[in-house]
DNA sequence: ATCCAATGTTACCGGTCGGTAACATTTTCG
DNA sequence: CGAAAATGTTACCGACCGGTAACATTGGAT
């Protein structure tokens, strides 16, 4: 009847993705409900239906399903990797600043994933495949991160820049597992709290060589 | 033919549950193959199966496959329980030695651990209703015991209790995390060597309230 | 030996899922 | 317009899974 493309009503998701391509809006709606509703408890039926098309089209897409959570994966890796960039060029020659602000924009995505916890960390635990292109994504990706954690520790002046790193690296992972627990609301502040300790004992440390434990 | 019960080639559990009651040989069973192929990755048959056991038998011991689940990790909780027991036998009158004991158990767990993670966590990631009783069960029990480390880290004499035992929570939470990752193995190391320093702070600050950063 | 409880065997059901084929419809664009 | 490309619709397949019924077998205690 009416050829107003916007008849029936939309799926929440539809709205933000409103004018997207469908190949976009495929990945979008599949990120929605594989957050929400872990990997393997979501069906490609569901993911069609939710970014407003249908099953032949999202194979027209992808290979496979495994295939669509590789791309997902992958997408929110290169986001990430965008991140570093923003942050890199935010504070060029100063990595202190950038590891606090890392922190800062951790602490504030924190507060709003409560639930359900790190997309990340919940693929790995629902990808057992060691060769699962996905999981092989994620692996590299938290090496090459870690890494540059560390460059940056020892830009920023730290004693032990490994220790310093793998400190860092503990926090913010750790933060990510332990919001998702009743009651945890603090941990936001309380890592940038961490954060902002550190990075001021790396600069005492500079001049005055205390103890003071890191 | 022959009555030995030992017949045939058993399965590589087996060996290890050898003459246990047919309902922990299935919580046995359960366990390694949810931690290592994932919940949702893991058929009843198969468990029976490698219980040494079949299907009909598993379901007189348990009313579905999400009341195994459930049992499972209420089993692992109460094991972590216990251990929770030993360490206050074990350290009475010293919180200090306490978490430092903490760290390195938890340490040791790590090494042997790495592929797959932390079952706890894995099993948040796959089972994202909020009433599933496994899941419950596991962020009541994650409760009670952030806030036996807030307690002792007031008896330890940490300055800022709280921020503390967050610190706590996320090393230990975060280093699961982190060894998941290839050429991570010096986390266990690290996360010992990090909570030796935090008692090391808390004790000086006692006698020497200088501002050394916990 | 006998009886009873525990365990094993087989077959089956309904449902879901990933994936494909064939065909109809709409959209885009020269 | 008209043709080609993109998208939608329906139906289907084979595989697997959680769970159950009916019946056979074993094994231990008395």
């Amino acid at each position: 009847m009416q050829t107003d493309s916007q008849k029936k009503g939309r799926k929440l998701t539809a709205r933000r993705t409103a004018r997207l391509p469908v190949r976009d809006r495929i990945l979008v709606a599949a990120g929605d409900l594989f957050h929400k509703h872990g990997i393997r408890g979501v069906g490609v039926e569901a993911i069609a239906e939710a970014a407003d098309t249908n099953k032949m089209t999202l194979y027209r897409y992808f290979d496979s399903k495994d295939d669509l959570i590789a791309e997902w994966i992958r997408g929110m890796l290169a986001h990430k990797e965008e991140e570093w960039k923003d942050l890199n060029a935010a504070h060029a020659g100063d990595p202190q600043g950038l590891l606090q602000d890392w922190s800062r924009r951790t602490a504030a995505k924190l507060r709003a994933m409560e639930e359900r916890g790190s997309a990340l960390g919940n693929a790995l635990a629902e990808l057992p495949d060691p060769e699962h292109p996905a999981r092989r994504a994620i692996q590299e990706f938290k090496v090459r991160e870690h890494k540059r954690v560390v460059r940056l520790c020892k830009d920023a002046g730290f004693q032990n820049p490994n220790l310093a790193a793998n400190l860092f690296s503990m926090l913010l992972e750790g933060a990510h597992s332990c919001v998702q627990c009743v009651g945890m609301r603090q941990f936001g502040e309380h890592l940038v709290h961490l954060v902002d300790l550190m990075v001021e004992n790396a600069q005492q440390q500079r001049k005055a060589p205390y103890p003071t434990a890191l």
